[in-house]
Formats: structure tokens, C-alpha cells, sequence
DNA sequence: CGATTATGATTAA
DNA sequence: TAATCCTAATCGC
């Protein structure tokens, strides 16, 4: 599920249940036994989330870093909580629900240097305010590197992963494959507008939907899961806008999903 | 019960 | 480019 969208509301989230409370800590499984007592009856001074980055910093200035990875998860439950189940990384607990966090690739106690270099290695956060689209737009334009891997590259653009940059490359009918630098004039300004919107819905929803509920058909409830998406994951299916077969192939490492007419190279 | 898969990223070769 | 890490759900046999 992480992209920047779910580590977002995640510190959100977690602010709610957490924030400027003594918060239980525990390692279940053991991995975080030291971090974790450390921590432990600490009040949480703030969750914040930069990119699909997670720092939890507490009164005694400790800070937990956290990276979900492919895998990781933060599950909510209600307390008391239910018997530990699984391999669970780590236990908070605040005074009205707990968390549990699995499978993640970093959790670990970071000084506040450590921080800032991991921060200040992001590229602008269409999360965050303040954030604007400048160096986003500067960096496209000097590379040439194909569109699909300059919005997965955390230093370029902080948040996007696999299936927004797929959705985000069909919403601008560009295919992946372009070099950034060769993209109409324009069309970067038109990509980053397209990742403030849709990761701010990803937010709220908690989900990503890129689809319009009106396009489905739908003028209220969920969108099926089959709904939600143009291009990600659609091989040989028809194109929503147009009928034509979505394409697949490998861009950065990752497979990437395009529509061959929406999106000519 | 084993193989496969996943919205990620780093390290080694 | 390939190997590696982390976990749980799903699918085929």
C-alpha cells in the first residue's frame, strides 16, 4: 500500500491517536526490543511524514524512523489490544487505540542529523505545503532519462511510486518512456498539478482512485476495485478512454502499464 | 505445502 | 543489472 499518500495519512492518523500522549512501546517480535524500550511511556511529540518517509519524534527527543519498504504495514486496532499475532516489529499503544507495524524496510532510532540528511535528500513533497514545483520542473527538464523513472526517483519527486507514475503518465498522455527532457513544453507543470490532486485524494481516500466516479458511472459510494485505475496493472485489457489494449514493460526496474493511442511515443 | 506476488530501495557485482 | 531484505496473502498442486 505505501506510497506518499499512506505515509501521510499514516502520520496523520497517528497524530490523532497518539500525539502529546505517553505511548506504550513494545517489539513483539523482537527485532526493535532496544528501540522500543527506549521509547517506551514516552509522549509522542509528533508523527510527520516526508515523502514515504515516517519519523516519530518523542518529548526526549528520541526519533523512530520508519520506511515501509514493498511490504511493510501499520495496522490500527481498538485496546485492549488482541494478542500479538504475526511478526510485529512494533507495539504503540496511546490511550485509546494501538498500532502495530510489520514487514518494514527501516525502523530504527535516527539522530536528528540522520534525519535531516534523509529529509534533505528528498525532492520537493506535493504533500507538504510550501512545496512548489520548480525544482521538480528544472530537474525534468535537464534529464534524460525516461519520464517513468524521473517520477519514481525520490530525489526527484518525493511520494510518487509504481502505480501513480503509470496513472500520472496516462492523465498526461505521455508514455513512460519519453525522455524528460524531450517532454512539450509545459507537461512536467501538468505531471506535478496531477500528483498534488491525486496524492491529496489518495490521503483522504486512503486509497489510490485516479478515475473520476462520474466516468465509472457512479455518482456516489466506492469505486469497485477494478474501477480505480487507468493503466496500472491492465495488460491487454481495453484502455477506459479508448478501447486499445494497455501495454506493459519495464521502466526503472519496475514494470510500467501505458495505453499505446492515449499515449503514443 | 511450496511458489508467487506486492503501491520499495539499497548494496553488490 | 542482480541479489537482497522484510512479511503475509493468495494460488496452484
Amino acid at each position: 500500500m505505501p506510497e506518499g499518500h499512506t505515509i501521510h495519512r499514516l502520520a496523520r492518523d497517528l497524530n490523532r491517536d497518539l500525539k502529546g500522549h505517553p505511548v506504550q512501546a513494545s517489539s513483539p517480535q523482537g527485532r526493535f526490543r532496544d528501540g522500543a524500550r527506549l521509547i517506551d511511556g514516552q509522549p509522542l511529540e509528533r508523527a510527520e511524514a516526508w515523502g514515504k518517509n515516517l519519523f516519530l519524534t518523542f518529548d526526549t527527543n528520541e526519533i523512530v524512523y520508519v520506511h515501509l519498504g514493498l511490504i511493510g504495514k501499520f495496522r490500527r486496532h481498538a485496546l485492549p489490544a488482541p494478542a500479538a499475532r504475526g511478526a510485529i516489529r512494533l507495539r504503540l499503544a496511546g490511550p485509546e487505540a494501538g498500532w502495530d507495524l510489520t514487514g518494514p524496510n527501516a525502523c530504527k532510532l535516527v539522530t536528528r542529523a540522520e534525519k535531516l540528511r534523509t529529509v534533505n535528500k528528498l525532492g520537493p513533497d506535493p504533500l507538504r505545503r510550501g512545496t512548489t514545483p520548480e525544482t521538480f520542473e528544472a530537474k525534468a527538464a535537464r534529464s534524460s532519462r525516461p519520464i517513468g523513472a524521473v517520477l519514481l526517483d525520490q530525489a526527484t519527486i518525493a511520494g510518487v511510486g509504481n502505480v501513480y507514475r503509470s496513472e500520472f503518465c496516462f492523465l498526461a498522455g505521455v508514455h513512460p518512456m519519453t525522455a524528460a527532457n524531450e517532454l512539450a513544453d509545459g507537461t512536467s507543470r501538468i505531471l506535478w498539478d496531477l500528483s498534488v490532486e491525486h496524492l491529496k485524494e489518495g490521503v483522504r481516500l486512503n486509497r489510490i482512485v485516479t478515475r473520476e466516479p462520474k466516468e465509472v458511472g457512479m455518482t456516489r459510494g466506492r469505486i469497485p476495485p477494478r474501477h480505480r485505475l487507468y493503466v496500472y496493472k491492465r495488460h491487454h485489457q481495453p484502455c477506459h478512454r479508448c478501447g486499445t489494449p494497455i501495454e506493459q514493460g519495464e521502466v526503472a526496474a519496475r514494470t510500467a502499464w501505458w495505453c499505446p493511442r492515449c499515449q503514443p511515443r
